[in-house]
RNA sequence: GCGGCUGUAGCUCAGCGGAUAGAGCAUCGGUCUUCGGAACCGAGUGUCGGGGGUUCAAAUCCCUCCAGCCGCACCA
């Protein structure tokens, strides 16, 4: 029933952060180029070298640790390779190891290393990130350029919650991917193609074209597609109408044309303002539909043709790819097309990926799209690697996420039964931030603070739907993403505030290019700890496409900060360590905010 | 039936082969004449869905069972 494509599904669970032990990951890509190593990489590469003369190829499992700062526990699988007692190659390999300039090594029970770094390297390491605007994230030596699909609404549709996951998760991937040095090349797979159009476009003739447009321009689309769906449904000379209409489309009559422009054009305006109100970097150019790839169907099944792999099946022209069996245990088909010799979204994918590879050259392609699709989009891989139009040097991945959810723990539906729409949902968020902040004092004018309120309400809900694992459900609730307390948006937003308030107050200047880092106190040293972490997050959270692991490293970063702006004050205190704690603050605020606008959250300095 | 995802504290969730499983919320108790209290500190609770297996080491990998959600050709 349900007709226009559904990329981004609806429906999901989720889950939580906690401290710096989930920021290491073994085997992390190298920061490969930059001004600085990162504090995780030149730990790395001393242990690497140690490691490799013991045991080539052995991986010394680099990770956080309650220990020390950082914890190696590859010793145990080395000497269980070489059959030797662990702790003696853990004294062999100490012995061997060339890192007392940065860290102190001890062995500890069966054969872990406990590594403390040197005041004197963290004050290197502290000094180089303060004068990095990357943060300590180098370039990526080798640039790949990255196609990633995502959001793609229905024209004449209303975006719904499933879209914002599409919509936020691509677009934090593409900001990060951007921001790692790569190439992105943003794919809006707008449905604006298919069957489904030749009822609209009817239904557009019979309200007649002003009011069609005025219908459509408040973003009352839902009603338009659910009006023309139930003459479609009851009426069959509407019906039959409809389909002779969507003849007239493919075969490019002019009118059908100029009604069915109005139709994308009206809609295409629609979702810019649904982008800018969420903040997302989709450009109108983005926005290459399903149309766009019309004229390359015929080809793309003249080309499976002659590679072969057509199979007529019930009238339609299918290909079989191996591995894929239906509910009665026979192949399944990848329909190229149908009986009625039109095409399917099958089709549009493929043509699609033929495109990005052959045409765009990507390296990767990234499709964000609900889980549902999963298997479709395997067999679309499938049938294009057989086609020779996905080589194994493309990367594809289907960057699938979970449903959203509502309180009842089912497809978020409103009272009366209708998908929710977005800007609903970011309307209402953002007046709720609105009259959080009218109760606080402040001497905001009313535009302000309703700016304000809408960065607060955008971080709310990205950040909601981004610190939880892509795969899993989610409960959309307002009330605990909009909270300024715990692991939240706003509450990011906050301390990055507080920081930014600190220098508001500096009275006298200070000198950043001449600071000594002591890190005297426990809370000034777990601070630095944090922020010299930010490579190696940021290069977890980009290797995994999981950007809820950036999320869970900003959310530690502020909770340190706020443990070191309790016990350590910053403007009370004399010149040589009020400088240190001003440039521990300086590169704090920074990370946050770099860190949150990866994730296409903003930071206010004030709020 | 086949395939996919999910199952961790009262609730929402991190934990991606390592040492005593961690956060937030909620609860209880503290701090504070606030460099912005939208804060901080402390306390408690766990058959990591069950059962096998691999491993020096398993919430994590494999198998199996259970529960929930989702997908499986002429809609996209």
């Amino acid at each position: 029933m349900s007709s226009v494509r559904e990329r981004s599904c609806l429906h999901s669970a989720s889950s939580a952060r906690t401290s710096s032990q989930v920021i290491s990951r073994p085997n992390l890509p190298r920061c490969e180029t930059g001004t600085m190593d990162s504090t995780y990489d030149v730990l790395l590469d001393r242990l690497q070298a140690a490691f490799e003369r013991i045991a080539p190829g052995s991986d010394p499992v680099l990770r956080h640790s309650d220990r020390g700062d950082y914890q190696a526990n590859g010793v145990m699988s080395v000497a269980k390779q070489l059959g030797r007692p662990p702790r003696e190659v853990a004294q062999e390999l100490v012995h061997g190891l060339e890192i007392a300039d940065i860290a102190e090594v001890e062995i500890a029970g069966p054969g872990f290393l406990n590594l403390t770094l040197n005041t004197a390297f963290l004050e290197d390491q502290l000094r180089n990130v303060l004068k990095d605007p990357r943060m300590g994230v180098a370039n990526a030596a080798h640039p790949k350029k990255i196609v990633i699909d995502y959001s793609a609404p229905n024209v004449a549709k209303e975006m719904h919650v499933g879209h914002l996951r599409s919509t936020v998760i691509g677009d934090a991937l593409a900001r990060m991917y951007r921001f790692g040095g790569h190439q992105v090349i943003a794919r809006n797979h707008v449905g604006d193609w298919g069957t489904n159009f030749g009822m609209l476009i009817e239904h557009l003739v019979d309200l007649g074209e002003q009011a069609a447009m005025a219908s459509l321009s408040i973003g009352d689309l839902d009603s338009f597609y659910r009006d023309a769906r139930a003459k479609f449904d009851a009426d069959d000379t509407f019906k039959e109408r409809s389909r002779t209409r969507v003849v007239s489309l493919q075969a490019g009559d002019p009118e059908t044309r100029r009604l069915w422009a109005i139709l994308v054009d009206e809609s295409v305006a629609y979702f810019a303002e649904v982008y800018a109100k969420l903040d997302v970097t989709l450009a109108p150019e983005d926005i290459v539909g399903e149309s766009y790839y019309n004229d390359m169907l015929a080809d793309v099944v003249t080309d499976l043709d002659e590679a072969g792999l057509l199979v007529e099946s019930g009238g339609a022209l299918c290909v079989f790819p191996a591995g894929f069996t239906n509910r009665d245990g026979e192949p399944m088909p990848v329909m190229v097309q149908k009986s009625d010799e039109g095409y399917g979204y099958s089709t549009t994918d493929l043509a699609a990926v033929r495109d990005r590879v052959r045409n765009l050259g990507a390296d990767e392609l990234l499709y964000v799209v609900g889980a549902p699709q999963g298997q479709h989009l395997e067999m679309i891989y499938a049938v294009a690697r057989m086609a020779g139009w996905l080589p194994d040097s493309v990367r594809v991945e289907h960057v699938a996420f979970g449903n959203v959810l509502g309180p009842d723990r089912k497809m978020f539906k409103s009272r009366s039964g209708e998908t929710v729409k977005l800007v609903g949902l970011l309307d209402e968020a953002i007046e709720r931030a609105d009259a959080a902040l009218a109760t606080r004092q402040s001497n905001l004018s009313e535009a302000e603070r309703h700016h304000l309120a809408t960065q607060i309400a955008r971080a709310a809900v990205k950040y909601a739907d981004l610190s939880t694992e892509r795969q899993r459900d989610y409960v959309f609730d307002l009330d605990r993403m909009i909270a300024f307390e715990g692991d939240t948006g706003p509450y990011l937003q906050y301390a990055h505030a507080r920081l930014r308030s600190i220098f508001r107050r500096l009275e006298a200047a200070w000198d950043p290019s001449d600071v000594h880092f002591v890190l005297a106190s426990g809370a000034e040293r777990d601070l630095a700890l944090g922020v010299l972490a930010f490579p190696e997050a940021f290069a977890s959270s980009l290797a995994s496409l999981q950007p809820h692991r950036l999320c869970v490293y900003l959310f530690d970063l502020a909770q340190r900060f706020t443990t070191f702006y309790e016990a350590c004050p910053v403007l009370s205190v004399a010149p040589p360590l009020r400088d240190e704690r001003l440039a521990l603050c300086e590169i704090t605020a920074r990370t946050l905010s770099l860190g949150l606008s990866l994730l296409g959250i903003e930071a206010p300095d004030r709020m």
